[in-house]
DNA sequence: AACTATACGGAGGATGCCTCCGCTTTGCAA
DNA sequence: TTGCAAAGCGGAGGCATCCTCCGTATAGTT
């Protein structure tokens, strides 16, 4: 991981400015969409928060859907260099922990932008399946080294792991009564990959 | 089923007008929707074609969400009839793959409303829970006669058919270069439930 | 026939999407 | 430095859609 790289700049690099403006519409646009859901902030939103004009807006993201999954893109990028990072942490297993913890707060985020994309582009994508393929190499890594520190269980595969983070985000979904539920849940699932196998957990 | 009805009537009954309005109104808003899909249809269009003003529209569905609960609840309840007359049909095989047929066609249609439903109600509601169950009871009790008369494999279980339909939907979705393949592959499909088990189809 | 609760319809205000084009800035070259 | 063309900026404005509001019409009742 960390091999996925900014796509490939075709035509003659952009002007400063350009580049400025899109990381600051890129910015604005994740945290609007992470506070309002992607579907209910209008565009020209977006680009006052950001700063510029909405003709700017439209020049670097022709289209709604372009800056979902130009957002979509670099979470899952961000995902991809911490994951690069916590290889050389440490502890393997608290790595492994910390990644865990990154993946399931994306996992929270991700639905208000998921189902947007989803609808329109169809989650067979390009973009999806690339996506997933990085997020699920950089698990991979980071339990396997886990595991061959002797910090992991060994019987707990990466598909596991997906598998866990997927219920736990639908069973926090509806706010709950305690505040501090999904952290707490969250720390559990952590620990149990992180825990020796008890007698008697072989099914 | 059949046992499933019209919503419990609070309040006063309707007058007749606003009685036809309503049912004007959910034909339209089936027909712009199976068309246009369910996003790209401006709620001024189906007012339009229904012939009824703007604000009629919104009298009986006080939000767009309003109205495509509607479309796909009487969809559904169509179903639910369909399935009570079949159950009564003469040979329960054919019952079976015209139930089955008209299952796999509502699927179709179902994915143009259902991405925007979910979207916004969560997958989990009460209405679509409640439409799920109302299905499966229809399939189950179908399936059940034609085995019962031995026109279909009794190795089948309804939640079978449920996922043959899904796997049908997904592999049919794109337009394929041959347009009568959708009708052929369902028409396999039925066949393959209709036939008594080929040997070593054990797994 | 007269009356009233109910329902109709569409004008209009608000908002959002997107295009277009005159103005500004950047990066380069002399 | 200075000058200049290309690249980029910004927002006014046209168009579509959403939704509200209220004067008018009609069903059902007495």
């Amino acid at each position: 991981m960390g091999a996925a790289e900014p796509v490939s700049q075709t035509g003659p690099p952009k002007r400063a400015d350009a580049r400025r403006n899109y990381e600051r519409l890129l910015a604005a646009a994740a945290a609007a969409f992470a506070e309002h859901g992607a579907d209910d902030v209008s565009l020209e939103e977006i680009a006052r928060r950001a700063g510029v004009g909405i003709g700017t807006l439209y020049r670097h993201f022709p289209a709604r859907q372009a800056l979902l999954e130009a957002v979509y893109k670099e979470q899952v990028d961000a995902l991809d260099a911490l994951a690069a990072k916590l290889m050389t942490a440490e502890s393997p297993g608290a790595a492994l922990g910390d990644w865990m913890r990154a993946f399931i707060a994306f996992g929270r985020t991700k639905r208000s932008l998921s189902s947007a994309l989803v609808a329109t582009i169809g989650k067979d994508s390009e973009l999806m399946s690339s996506c997933s393929t990085i997020l699920r190499s950089c698990t991979d890594s980071l339990l396997g080294r886990a595991q061959e520190a002797g910090e992991a269980r060994l019987d707990v595969k990466s598909v596991d792991i997906f598998r866990l983070a997927h219920g736990l985000l639908m069973a926090t979904e509806v706010a709950p009564s305690d505040p501090d539920q999904p952290a707490r849940l969250t720390g559990l699932v952590i620990d149990s990959v992180l825990t020796p196998a008890a007698a008697g957990s072989g099914d």
